[in-house]
DNA sequence: ATCGTCATACAGAATGCACG
DNA sequence: CGTGCATTCTGTATGACGAT
């Protein structure tokens, strides 16, 4: 345990930097030193080849997003990769970030940084909606309403001696489009699926229940749930905000020193208002 | 009895592809 | 068009084990 900390119950890992007064929001440290490279293919969902800018020798990468990423990961795109410390690893280096390929804009790809985001989020009181509760779970196994047998985890699992349980499930957004409309998921997700059926089973017993994308980019204005690749999704999503799922989303701020949560935008639910809206 | 460390197992991460 | 399998790594839980 030397190198993390625990606060409210959540492991804080020794990078993280903790908000002073003079950081208006939650900055998280990139340590490890990134090397730029250009992509050049992904044979499999896990790995890219990506050509080093600094000695043209192409290098497998591990891919932390299974996500489509059409429209980023073209042959050309600037990416930043981290070099991995643990040698029985058989790729070498892991992608961290991507530039926009028109206008540069820094994307974070990592789709397990929205977890710890909202972790340190929680522990520092960045989110006025779940202020309150004095015991954090994470990954709480919980079966599915309708299916036998079937178990899957919920994120967070937020507890407090007198109020129902708050169920957090946190998704990773990475696309977003031109006129600012961040969409989620980049390519049909049944998991995805899986999980709001779930949280809006939570509802139904008696229990608070939400969804937070976290988009890893700042140039998102609002969100929606992509009903082009993923109807099932979406559907999936409007029924468990009519159950009483509440939905949230956030943008980061991204350097290739820092990624931070900046601010909430909206979640277009069509037909219906986003509890977020009423307070 | 409790704790830390270690190994292991498992589910999950925004899939993709071959195959019938 | 559905099914099954393969791809790489991580976070968490669990249990064994020895030390305290």
């Amino acid at each position: 345990m030397a190198k993390s900390t625990t606060i409210h119950g959540i492991i804080v890992r020794r990078h993280w930097v903790h908000p002073s007064p003079f950081d208006p929001y939650l900055p998280m440290r990139v340590d490890d030193p990134l090397l730029q490279a250009t992509f050049v293919e992904r044979p499999n969902r896990f790995v890219i080849h990506a050509r080093l800018a600094e000695t043209g020798e192409v290098v497998r990468a591990h891919c932390p997003n299974p996500g489509r990423m059409h429209e980023l990961l073209l042959p050309g795109a600037v990416v930043y990769l981290s070099r991995a410390e643990d040698p029985r690893r058989r790729t070498p280096y892991t992608l961290r970030f991507i530039e926009h390929p028109q206008h540069g804009q820094l994307i974070s790809l990592n789709t397990q940084l929205p977890n710890q985001l909202f972790a340190e989020g929680l522990a520092t009181g960045f989110f006025p909606q779940f202020q309150g509760y004095s015991r954090v779970q994470r990954e709480v196994s919980v079966p599915h309403p309708s299916a036998n047998g079937v178990v899957s985890r919920v994120d967070f699992r937020l507890s407090r001696p007198d109020a129902p349980a708050c169920w957090v499930e946190t998704k990773s957004v990475t696309l977003v489009h031109e006129d600012g409309l961040a969409e989620f998921p980049d390519a049909p997700t049944t998991r995805g699926r899986r999980h709001v059926e779930e949280l809006a089973g939570l509802v139904a017993q008696g229990d608070r229940a939400c969804v937070v994308f976290i988009v890893q980019r700042p140039d998102a204005t609002r969100l929606r749930a992509n009903r082009t690749t993923d109807p099932a999704f979406a559907q999936a999503l409007e029924q468990a905000v009519a159950q009483g799922v509440e939905v949230y989303a956030y943008t980061c701020r991204v350097t290739l020193g820092c990624i931070s949560l900046a601010g909430p935008i909206p979640v277009e639910t069509s037909g219906m208002e986003n509890k977020m809206e009423h307070g």
